[in-house]
RNA sequence: CGGGGUGUAGCGCAGCCUGGUAGCGCACCUGCCUUGGGCGCAGGGGGUCGGAGGUUCAAAUCCUCUCGCCCCGACCA
C-alpha cells in the first residue's frame, strides 16, 4: 500500500484528554480518533491491527473446537427479563425504544442471546456440547468511559459460550478455552500472567483472568513464586500470623472504657495500649436491601468484592454517618458488635480467632475492651472478606506474596446453569431426565488487547510494535521524492517486496525526512526500509528495527532476501 | 450519581480576574529556497469564542440556566 493512498493521518501534539501512553500513541499515530465519550472511530492503520488480532483469535478457537456465529448487536428486552438482568443489570444497559414503543437493548454481552440460539435447536445430550463465539461490538454505558481503548463504552468483543450435559464435560471445554487464550496471547507476544478471579455481575462457579502485565494496568494481581495468582478481588491468603499478646489484664465480661475523640484503629489502640490487631473494626454496610455490619481485625481491611458476593446483593456501599447512628445507635467511629441485633453481623474468619478484642461500644467516646468473640457476640455469618496484600503469606506454600498491576484482557468463567434454567436452555438426559444445560462463558477485549500490547511495547518515540500486531510488517521510506533516480529505485523496490508477499506500506511522500522518520517510530512498524540519495551513492538502502534502531547498510539488490530473513527472525523469536 | 475542572481556528493553547479591534504556535494555501531526524524567507485563507437567556452604550470577558468534555471515587473485556 502507497501512504499517498491510503488514509494516515499523524498527531503532532498529544491529545489533550489522553491520558494513558496506549491512548496518547495511538491517537497520535492516527490509528484511533474519539467520535464521543468512550465511542471511538477505528481508523485504517488501528483497524489493520484489530484484524490481525481477530485473526489470530478465530484461529485458536477453531483449535479450541468453537465455531464462529454473529448474533445481533441489539436484542429484544424479552430475553433479558427471562434471565432477569434487565432489572439487575442497571444503567450500565443501553436500553433503546424503537418506533413501536418496544424495548431493546445494545448488548453488552450476550447470554441471554446465545442461550436462545441453544435452547431452540438442543433437546438431546447427544447434541451436545455445543460451543460457539463470535466478535462483535458491545456497549457498555461506563460511568466512566477513560483510556481510550482500554476502557471505552463501546468495544469489540470476542465472546465465546459452551454447553455441556455436564460438569465434566465443561472442564474439558474450560480447558481447551484456558489453553487457547494462553496460545493467542503468546502468539501476540505479550507479558501476560493468568490469574483466579472473582465473578462479577455474570455469576458463575470457576473463574481466570488474563492479565497482560503493565504497571499502569487497573487490576492488582496478588501473586506467588509457587504459581498461585489471583485477583486482589478474590485473593485468598494463608493463615495470618495471630495478634500479640494481650498486655493486660482481662476483664471477666466486656468493660466500657471512655475513649474520647478517638476513632481511627491507630488512635483507640494506642489510647487504650493495645495493638491494632487487637481491636476489631466494625465498618457499617448499605445494601440494596439491608444494612449489614462487616467486621475484620484491626489491622486488616475489607474487601469489598468478597462481601458482596458473601451477601448476594447488587450494590454495597458505606452508610453514612446519619445512617451509622440510627442502625447502631452511636456515633461513627464507635461501632461494635456486641448488643447489636437489628442488622446482621458478617465476621471475617480472623476475628473469631482472636480470643479476646476491643471493639467500639455503639456510644459515643466509649469502647469495649475485653469482649470475645462467640461468646459476647454471634455473627450471622462468618466468611472470608479479608483483603490480601503483598506480603501475605500465600495459601498455597506459605511464602510471601507480591503484588503487581495488569490489563485485564481476557475472562472465561464457569457459568453453570445461571441462564440455563432460567431461560429454560434444557436437553434430555440418558435416563430422558430433562435438564438444563451446563455452560461456560469465555470474554477476550480485541481492543483492549492491542491497547494493553502498546502499554506494554513503547519508548518515547512511540510505539514499538510486536510484529503479529504491526499493522504494516515494514515500511519502506522514499526520502527524496523530487529525484527521479531514488524514486524510480524505491517504486521497485515497493514492487518487489509486495511480489515476495512482504507486508509493507510504502511511504511515498515528498515530505521532509524528519517528519518521515519521525512518524516512522511513532506509528512503530517493526522493520524500516530507508532508500535515499545519500545511501544510493552507495549502491546502499538503510535497514533498521524499530526496537533497537540499529542501521544495517544493505546493497539495493539484496533487499528483499535481507527483510523476508529479518522477519524470519522476528517470528522464529515469537514461536521459541 | 457525588466532588473538582474545562470549553476560544483542524490540533495545542493565551486572552477572562480589571468588559471596548479575537490572538500565538503547529497544521493548511501560494511563491522562492531547502532536502538522511519535525528546514528558512515572504505572502495568504480560516472563528456563530459550546448553546440559550440576562446585565450593559458595549460581553470571549460579568450573572443565570443548559449541553459537551476531562479529572478524582463505586463497574468491567
Amino acid at each position: 500500500m502507497r501512504w499517498t493512498r491510503t488514509f494516515i493521518h499523524t498527531l503532532r501534539h498529544d491529545p489533550s484528554d489522553a491520558e494513558v501512553v496506549s491512548h496518547r500513541l495511538m491517537a497520535r499515530a492516527g490509528m484511533i480518533a474519539k467520535v464521543a465519550a468512550g465511542i471511538y472511530n477505528y481508523l485504517p492503520l488501528g483497524l489493520r491491527s484489530i484484524l490481525k488480532l481477530e485473526a489470530i483469535i478465530r484461529e485458536e478457537m477453531a483449535a479450541a473446537g468453537s465455531t464462529e456465529l454473529l448474533m445481533p448487536a441489539v436484542t429484544p428486552a424479552e430475553l433479558w427479563q427471562e434471565s432477569g438482568r434487565w432489572i439487575k443489570y442497571g444503567p450500565e444497559l443501553l436500553r433503546l425504544k424503537d418506533r413501536h414503543d418496544r424495548e431493546f437493548c445494545f448488548g453488552p454481552t450476550h447470554e441471554e442471546v446465545v442461550t436462545d440460539v441453544v435452547r431452540r435447536a438442543i433437546r438431546s445430550y447427544r447434541q451436545l456440547p455445543v460451543n460457539l463465539f463470535q466478535i462483535q461490538t458491545k456497549f457498555r454505558d461506563e460511568i466512566r468511559p477513560r483510556f481510550g481503548l482500554m476502557r471505552g463504552r463501546e468495544f469489540i468483543m470476542k465472546d465465546a459460550y459452551s454447553f455441556h450435559a455436564d460438569a465434566g464435560d465443561l472442564d474439558i471445554a474450560y480447558r481447551a478455552m484456558e489453553a487457547g487464550y494462553r496460545r493467542i496471547f503468546e502468539r501476540c507476544g505479550l507479558s501476560y500472567t493468568q490469574v483466579e478471579a472473582d465473578t462479577g455481575n455474570i455469576g458463575g462457579s470457576e473463574s481466570h483472568e488474563f492479565m497482560v502485565l503493565a504497571d499502569t494496568g487497573e487490576d492488582a494481581i496478588i501473586s506467588c513464586t509457587c504459581g498461585y495468582g489471583a485477583n486482589v478481588e478474590k485473593a485468598h491468603t494463608g493463615a495470618l500470623p495471630g495478634p500479640p499478646a494481650w498486655p493486660k489484664p482481662l476483664p471477666a465480661k466486656p468493660e466500657p472504657v471512655s475513649t474520647p475523640d478517638t476513632k481511627s484503629v491507630e488512635d483507640v489502640a494506642a489510647f487504650l495500649g493495645l495493638a491494632p490487631a487487637h481491636l476489631i473494626k466494625t465498618m457499617i454496610f448499605e445494601t440494596d436491601q439491608e444494612f449489614v455490619a462487616a467486621l475484620i481485625r484491626g489491622d486488616r481491611e475489607i474487601n469489598e468484592v468478597k462481601l458482596k458476593n458473601v451477601l448476594d446483593c447488587t450494590h454495597l456501599q458505606l452508610a453514612s454517618q446519619e445512617k451509622i447512628e440510627k442502625v447502631t445507635g452511636g456515633p461513627h467511629g464507635f461501632s461494635g458488635p456486641v448488643g447489636l441485633t437489628e442488622i446482621r453481623i458478617i465476621a471475617d474468619p480472623t476475628v473469631m480467632a482472636m480470643p479476646v478484642a476491643a471493639t467500639g461500644a455503639n456510644a459515643a467516646d466509649t469502647h469495649l475492651v475485653g469482649v470475645v468473640p462467640g461468646r459476647d457476640f454471634e455473627p450471622a455469618l462468618v466468611a472470608d472478606i479479608n483483603l490480601a496484600t503483598p506480603g501475605d503469606p500465600c495459601p498455597l506454600c506459605d511464602r510471601a506474596m507480591e503484588e503487581r498491576r495488569g490489563i485485564e484482557v481476557g475472562h472465561i468463567f464457569k457459568l453453570g446453569t445461571k441462564y440455563s434454567e432460567p431461560m429454560h436452555c434444557t436437553f434430555l438426559d440418558a435416563e430422558g431426565e430433562e435438564k438444563p444445560c451446563i455452560m461456560g462463558c469465555y470474554g477476550l477485549g480485541v481492543g483492549r488487547t492491542i491497547a494493553a500490547a502498546v502499554e506494554q511495547n513503547n519508548d518515547d518515540r512511540g510505539i514499538v510494535w510486536p510484529l503479529p500486531l504491526a499493522p504494516y510488517e515494514v515500511v519502506l521510506v522514499l526520502l527524496n521524492a523530487d529525484k527521479e533516480e531514488v524514486v524510480s529505485v524505491a517504486d521497485e523496490l515497493y514492487g518487489k517486496l509486495e511480489a515476495a508477499g512482504v507486508e509493507v506500506l510504502y511511504d511515498d511522500r515528498p515530505e521532509r525526512p524528519g517528519v518521515k522518520f519521525n512518524d516512522m517510530d511513532l506509528i512503530g512498524f517493526p522493520v524500516r526500509v530507508v532508500v535515499g540519495k545519500k545511501g544510493l551513492g552507495d549502491g546502499n538502502v538503510e535497514i533498521s528495527l524499530r526496537r533497537d534502531r540499529e542501521r544495517r547498510m544493505t546493497p539495493v539488490s539484496d533487499t528483499v532476501q535481507a527483510v523476508t530473513a529479518l522477519l524470519d527472525e522476528l517470528r522464529s523469536e515469537l514461536a521459541s
